[in-house]
DNA sequence: TTTAGCACTCTATTTCTTTGATTGCTAAAG
DNA sequence: CTTTAGCAATCAAAGAAATAGAGTGCTAAA
């Protein structure tokens, strides 16, 4: 690809995502002093190699999905990270309130700027470790299991006692399970814990419980949820290429359904642009999704996605949102 | 009104609850064994009695708002409350799971059911009161916080430990808190520690720790967070009322803006139906929310709602959404 | 009070026409 | 060899006109 049509494929980009129709090669021939026939030539050949498409017989041209893709690889990814700029970003960072809150506004905000579905796939707390076991009696027959970790996840879970067990002999459990479990990852608790009653010398204590030691594994297993925070698809709706009431629906059904969060890549490092048809779902095909990891110092992954139209604002929203995921991260190393 | 204009009136909510058209005279006729004429004089009646409208001027008719509110009062109403029959749900009920478990699944299966929007308004544990206060320490300069109900809620907030404050004067403090605050509802929590700060013997303790206060009301504050439940919006989007495209955008905005919860009646003992322009939001002008509270027997109400076009099944809806307010309130019974 | 008959109204659908943007191709100019 | 002007061809989108069909209101007779 020469140089000039490389500034041209840009520039059909450029345009496309700020107006939405196809463009033409008049358009493109006033911003680069030439007349249109010699456009059409070079656009001949960029259609020739699949970057760019027509939409019938006689209209302009649109990007596609290769298109963007090289748009992406050759233009946005050699971008200067402009780390700075994102204003509004920076005060909900700078506000120190509760980490949870932080990445609920500043998804909020960035769904709002960029009028796409923006997504945050929490960090879970899978890898954190059993801090502390606690039971507190409720009623006669009711009692809270508290289970805590290293960084200060709590969930809990209610049990039912039946009339056998008396108050010492479940001291005697939680004592014991906590001797067992304390440090142990929440994702080993369930087979450590099947191992002991198993093997050691407490499964006579133990095995009698059963229910109990399920309801413990049920309160863990909460731990290993994962959390997600979505926003923003009343914006994308009003974007023009949900004027066809069909995908609108086929969208707002993908999410309600939970469907979306399998589009979510959540295995590369950086940033992962899926771009089209890249995307496993069928109502997704006409979307892009941009998702940008970031670790704790717990070992776990968050995921910052933005879903939109294909013809998306790449070269603001990528590092955007870079940006934001390097802010979160920020927000888990500081402990 | 005369029988037959009622049962007319009837016929054409039936017709168009199914149908979705507007109901000629032809139709109601064959149904009657009378001539379409007589039909036509007993619509232009009931027309003029506002009880159902013309689209246009040679258009068959459509219940108006009256019409539909003459229908729910004088038929629905008089059902004999069918409390079985609604076996998919009973399986839900009888399971024996998570209370906030089968509320969900019990509101999905609604929402499939019905193609409408369903709501639960969760009973909060605004009345709860304190069973028991908490800390536990995480790092050497971080603890958490954790607050118990006598229902079994759980709250936490991690709080930060400055330099100046040892272990032993936290646990003092601690102790001071749970002896002013247990069997304290959470209501009254915040009222109260501040009285306290003020005007008893440990405020010297107290005055110097009011970050700590202040964490401790915020955790608190999260019990009367009112926690919700909203599915099926996707349902109900296939609906032929939601075929214009700006509605369905402005419905979804309407969700996602956390604006639906403004239209919840949870005011209303019982069953409460609010039919289109009775609705505050004009974006809901053209919906029906059934609301049926629920309460438990800690004082707190809870809410089913279902939010559907205004030409829903009322017939099936709304015992169905008794019933089903009914079994979850008997679900708070239990304890 | 009910009904048959008829003119009238309005929507929805289809078909046709027009407009305008854009392309590809060709031949001439640089 | 590249660029450009010119021109016929293509197609979507918007508008206009024609048609079919369902339903109403009114009148006069049963």
């Amino acid at each position: 690809m020469t140089k000039r049509q490389e500034m041209i494929l840009k520039l059909i980009v450029d345009e496309y995502v700020k107006s939405a129709e196809p463009i033409g090669s008049k358009a493109i021939a006033e911003i680069l002093n030439v007349s249109s026939a010699t456009i059409r030539n070079e656009m001949g050949i960029l259609e020739e190699l699949n970057y760019i498409e027509k939409t019938h017989t006689s209209s302009g041209r649109v990007p596609s999905e290769k298109g963007y893709r090289y748009y992406i690889e050759t233009i946005v990814k050699n971008l200067d990270e402009e780390t700075d700029g994102f204003f509004e970003f920076d005060e909900i960072f700078e506000q120190g309130a509760d980490r949870d809150e932080i990445i609920h506004e500043a998804i909020n905000l960035l769904s709002e700027a960029t009028n796409c579905t923006a997504i945050s796939l929490g960090p879970n707390a899978y890898h954190s470790k059993v801090k502390k076991i606690q039971m507190v009696p409720i009623t006669s027959h009711q009692a809270l299991i508290i289970v805590i970790t290293n960084f200060g996840h709590v969930e809990s879970k209610q049990i039912n006692l039946s009339e056998d067990m008396d108050t010492e002999e479940l001291v005697k459990v939680i004592d014991l399970l906590n001797e067992m479990l304390i440090d142990t990852p929440i994702s080993k608790v369930s087979e450590k814990l099947h191992y002991e009653i198993q093997h050691s010398h407490i499964k006579e204590l133990l095995k009698y419980r059963e229910t109990i030691v399920d309801s413990f594994i049920e309160a863990f297993s909460k731990f290993a949820q994962s959390r997600y925070y979505l926003t923003g698809s009343s914006n994308m709706l009003y974007q023009p290429e949900f004027n066809d009431i069909h995908k609108l629906r086929e969208f707002i059904s993908t999410i309600e359904n939970n469907e979306i969060f399998k589009i979510v890549d959540q295995d590369s490092e950086g940033i992962s642009v899926k771009i089209g048809s890249e995307n496993q779902i069928t109502a997704m095909n006409d979307c892009t999704v941009i998702s940008s990891s970031y670790n704790t110092h717990d070992g776990e992954k968050g995921t910052i996605s933005l879903v939109g139209p294909t013809r998306m604002d790449y070269r603001r929203i990528i590092p955007l949102l870079k940006y934001i995921a390097r802010h979160i991260a920020k927000l888990y190393e500081e402990e």
